[in-house]
DNA sequence: TCGTCTTTTCCGTATTATGGATATTATTCT
DNA sequence: AGAATAATATCCATAATACGGAAAAGACGA
């Protein structure tokens, strides 16, 4: 009784789901909590945990919960770096030429994660956001990946993710994303103004045909981001999601 | 015909055994490329990179060549926070009464991934280790985590990673590395006098019992890191150590 | 100490992944 | 440019592989 047309390999697809599950659980949970969340049965689930453990991906702790294992950082790691490696120069120069800080982000799940970032040379940032994960609502770059995503996808991935309103100006309803969407799709570009954290605005544009949709957005203090400098902005990003989205398709030499 | 007693499941393990020879080739693969180095037939590689492909875990570019996916971002870094957290605090303790930059570091692969860092308040240091992989025989972290390992294990893995030597100092031969490893298993510590870098010293110690080989060290110039520096930073790192070791074993609440 | 819940092992079954052979593309050579 | 070559992708019969119900072993709480 075939259910699924997919051609994938069961037992591989459902050794990453139980990795996720992990991940999504905060990284530690135990066998019990993954079989509530799953459709399968025990056993597998201990199966498929048994091997993973077995080759270092999964971990587990003297209680018997598992956790995500070390081997998973260096695969992340390359991941990161093969992605970070190809707009490390393009986001360098967004910074030279509109002096504000760069970022390059990915959809991962129902959020955006941060793979690199180029500060500004204007005041120090934090630590680093590379790795950092934010909401899709609420940010430049999950607006601009939310652009070029149909509807029905965007809907049910905010309504996975929830909108929580870090700042008065957040959006906050599901006919306000949307209308700012429509707006998105019209100019090509997204806004983040102070939604996500106050004194701050940016600018952000998806990579257009990326195989995962990912975005650029450049950001600074709402003094130094406006209108004017959008005008700059938004040549300049253009140009670099075009090269990207170049450097993607023929990438590899 | 049972070749070997492991109980793991094979499409699992195969497929993970693709991932980490796409990471150790630098990120981007051809399929003929990956056969060389398996012994998997041809169709059964495509299969389970059909798979990975499908489920975001490898991305295939416009050449036809795989590359490691965005996903596995996330989930290394859900790892990394996870053991990441956990040795923050101590980290912070340790920077806090020795005053030097203080490192976290798992064994990974045949190499050492920096987990966390807490720099030192003295200078600034490089951008982040964070992420960073170094050499076994030539970082404190990889001669602590060598220390605990049989020796078999040693001279397989520094056989499989070679032996650079990026300074003057550094340890080449697998005989003085034994002899230095005699040592630290005396004295309960590891060296790097300049081994890495020039200019560096640290010392650093393997967190005992831990699942997965790890060490913490403390590193700075050689002009503030010396034997009195030693008297003060082994009892500290001792200490960090074995929270560590409890924190694991408790971990979880 | 005993009872309950969670984790783990067992093992017959058939579903699932397997890989040889082959078709379909890209790429190189003349 | 066209043919030859190599790489990638698909088929499909086979049986080996993973599956999951059932029951044991172990942890936990009373």
């Amino acid at each position: 009784m075939p259910a699924k047309p997919a051609g994938g390999v069961q037992s591989v697809e459902r050794a990453f789901d139980l990795l996720e599950l992990i991940a999504r659980a905060g990284g530690e949970v135990a066998l019990t909590e993954l079989a509530a969340e799953t459709p399968l049965p025990l056993p597998t689930i201990h199966r498929l945990l048994r091997t993973l453990v077995g080759i270092g991906y999964v971990r587990q702790l003297p209680n018997r919960r598992y956790a995500l294992g070390p081997r998973l950082i260096r695969l992340g790691e390359v991941a990161n770096r093969q992605l970070g490696a190809l707009a490390m120069p393009l986001l360098k120069d967004l910074v030279t030429n509109l002096g504000e800080t760069a970022n390059m982000a990915v959809l991962d799940g129902d959020m955006v994660t941060y793979l690199a970032q180029v500060p500004s040379p204007h005041a120090m940032r934090m630590f680093t956001e590379v790795g950092r994960q934010a909401n899709l609502h609420d940010s430049g770059v999950g607006k601009a990946i939310l652009s070029v995503l149909d509807d029905e996808r965007v809907t049910r991935l905010v309504k996975q993710a929830g909108m929580p309103t870090p700042t008065a100006k957040s959006i906050s309803t599901l006919d306000d994303l949307f209308a700012d969407l429509a707006r998105i799709r019209k100019d090509g570009y997204a806004i983040d103004d102070e939604e996500q954290e106050t004194g701050v605005r940016c600018f952000a544009m998806a990579v257009p045909g990326a195989p995962t949709p990912m975005a650029l957005s450049i950001s600074g203090p709402v003094s130094r981001v406006d209108d004017a400098f959008r005008d700059r902005a938004v040549p300049e990003l253009r140009k670099a999601t075009d090269a990207i989205a170049a450097a993607l398709t023929l990438a590899g030499d």
